[in-house]
DNA sequence: CCCTTTGTTGAATTTGAATTCATCGGATAA
DNA sequence: TTATCCGATGAATTCAAATTCAACAAAGGG
């Protein structure tokens, strides 16, 4: 009987004394170590297995017996070890969380909803950030090292990335970004609606010279924004629309107004755009502030401001900016919720999600027309 | 030769097929899984010992070998697993961050400085965030099992939690919480100190009539700033200040400026508060926006207002809040510095380090007096 | 020419928990 | 009373990589 467990613990001293495992072999408790399973089954007087199964829904184990078990287990504060469970089940528990610098700093939000959607479907958020856009697959390789069980990812992959994932069966999520392989699952906030319907609403509200400022030519939802509403506006039969390249930073609006109503067009009021449409409401907040306490100008009244995010600030009655907002912590749920499905079965259908934006109306900018 | 290996190797085909390991044991290539070491070893007609040690510095092994393997390795598309690894050295190389929701939502940039310093000292950071501040307990249960090496707290732990830690000989470092144990590290700001200056300064540029806008009761950070408030203003002889609780939300902040400046009082223009202390911005924005919007004061010529913690929309035209800043990113590196040496050496000391706050002069508040 | 030293290598063992499979015991059916 | 069955149990094996230790080779010294 026990000798199994008799092994385990003579090592288990020896390890606690700095001994070779198996010259030493009287019996004594060692202390100030997380106890284990064997720990327990000693103190408990069953075999390993059982206080594994006590552990476990599900498991043939007569109640008494578990009972034990766990009144053991809680005598010496053992718990389970997640890291040598998840060596066999081939389950961490561990969700990778892809982020770069300006996820975190622009929108926290997102990695606040995304944490909590995790952790509601029994994921641990294992954080990856990367300093740059482009360290995205550095990033994914580090978590499948780590042995994450699938990746929300926040930044850009590219196919390569994504086949590497799916070599070794890891589901993965997209948050926000394009996909580059069909076999990819995105959710994201369909931006180029969104832009859409809001240049719609300006147009009905009467706007007819319209400027943009854009962020840099390379991000992604930059440009779904700027396509999408510059499309609508074509469409209406607007034909040209200013555009300046920004950097999504409050200083960035701040200078984008200076570029805009400074210099030879402003003679012309004629020139002058009637709106103009910052693609996040960071910059959007820099151009209200330029408009209004740089130039002087009357917000709606000479010009309209409308932003992109609905950041807390922008609701303030110092700003009351007019607005999109991402519907971000649906987006998370739904995100998570794909990450478990396809956790739990990998033949799951690849799943594209896009949640619309929300039109905020506020004193910044006036919207009229239908409401889609 | 090889005997060992190519058991091993009939095994992982066996589970590829969904057979029992033992009963089938014709040699096939499996697919479509992550390579293991014994994978690389037959590659590289090595043993999976030097396998190991070709991806460790400082091991035996021939510089022609390691090459051989790490070739081979790249090959396959290898990588070292993380969770067998730590299940035999006791590293996971896994940090623990835990948090509550209102680090996350109202001050992100404690979290985007930590996972940044605990990533530059090498730790991946594990996210543990709790919905309330008493969570704490569990979290930190949780993230042992998880096997993490240390913890960074952001959330109140009872002296309970801290001798679980010390038990497990996990280093823990407490980030702006009080130590309820002598054996605590803790990095924090120097709330009081900062508090008790701000005191100094307003009293200095004149202001007699003070007022403070505090947290609710059991809030730990915001007990010293407002003690450290008003101790300082009585040494200084002032006898009375008016406090008013807030939840450190924008709307309780408008809604102690409508208590303080409405009612009775106002009649009396004496008895009106000079300068009102927010213990933390969020509640200085709410209270500026409801002087000037809904009571029709000129801040600062009818009332001062001082916040606390510098967020980004207080430095703003619109606001230009004076406030104390906490030096989040040298915080956040020391907290990271401190748990590394501590890994690295459990006998290091504890480690109490207390970062003194900045005091940020803008037009919201006029500040007098010695620079320290 | 033999013996020691130094540097590499591989077989076996280890980590902690889950799982497999044989076994044991008690209960029910024949 | 015996045969059968089912639930509960434990010994052994498994996961993937690190580590230990014995073995071996080549090089150097006596």
């Amino acid at each position: 009987m026990h000798t199994c467990i008799e092994r385990k613990l003579r090592q288990s001293n020896n390890r606690e004394l700095g001994l070779p495992y198996y010259e030493f072999d009287f019996t004594m408790r060692r202390k100030m170590q997380s106890p284990t399973s064997y720990d327990v089954a000693i103190h408990a007087g069953v075999s390993q297995s059982v206080v594994s199964r006590a552990f476990q829904v599900d498991s043939p184990i007569a109640p008494a017996t578990r009972a034990k078990v766990l009144a053991s287990a809680k005598l010496l504060s053992y718990f389970p070890n997640a890291i040598a469970r998840s060596l066999i089940t081939k389950r961490s528990g561990l969700a990778g969380l892809l982020l770069t610098e300006s996820t975190q700093r622009d929108a926290p939000d997102v990695l606040f909803f995304l944490t909590r959607a995790l952790l509601r479907q029994g994921f641990q958020p294992l954080l990856f950030p990367s300093e740059l856009e482009s360290g995205g697959g550095q990033a994914l390789a580090q978590a499948m090292a780590f042995g994450v069980d699938g990746v929300v990812s926040c930044v850009s992959l590219s196919s390569d990335d994504l086949a590497q994932a799916q070599l070794r069966e890891r589901p993965l999520v997209l948050f926000n970004r394009e996909a580059r392989s069909p076999s990819a699952c995105v959710v994201a906030c369909d931006h180029s609606s969104a832009a859409r319907l809001l240049a719609s609403r300006l147009f009905a509200a009467g706007h007819r010279r319209f400027a943009v400022v854009r962020g840099p030519q390379d991000a992604p939802v930059s440009a779904l924004r700027v396509n999408g509403f510059v499309q609508r506006l074509q469409e209406l039969g607007i034909e040209s629309v200013v555009e300046i390249e920004g950097d999504y930073h409050y200083e960035s609006g701040h200078a984008a107004a200076l570029a805009l109503f400074t210099g030879a067009p402003l003679t012309d009021p004629q020139h002058q755009p009637e709106v103009v449409f910052c693609v996040n409401d960071t910059m959007a907040l820099g151009m209200l502030d330029a408009l209004r306490f740089a130039l002087m100008l009357q917000v709606p009244r000479d010009v309209a401001v409308v932003g992109f995010d609905d950041i807390p600030s922008g609701r303030r009655p110092a700003y009351l900016l007019t607005t999109v907002s991402q519907p971000f912590e649906a987006m998370a749920e739904h995100a998570a919720r794909i990450l478990r499905t396809r956790v739990d079965d990998p033949a799951a259908p690849v799943q594209v999600e896009l949640l619309s934006g929300n039109l905020i109306e506020r004193s910044s900018a006036q919207l009229l027309g239908v409401r889609y």
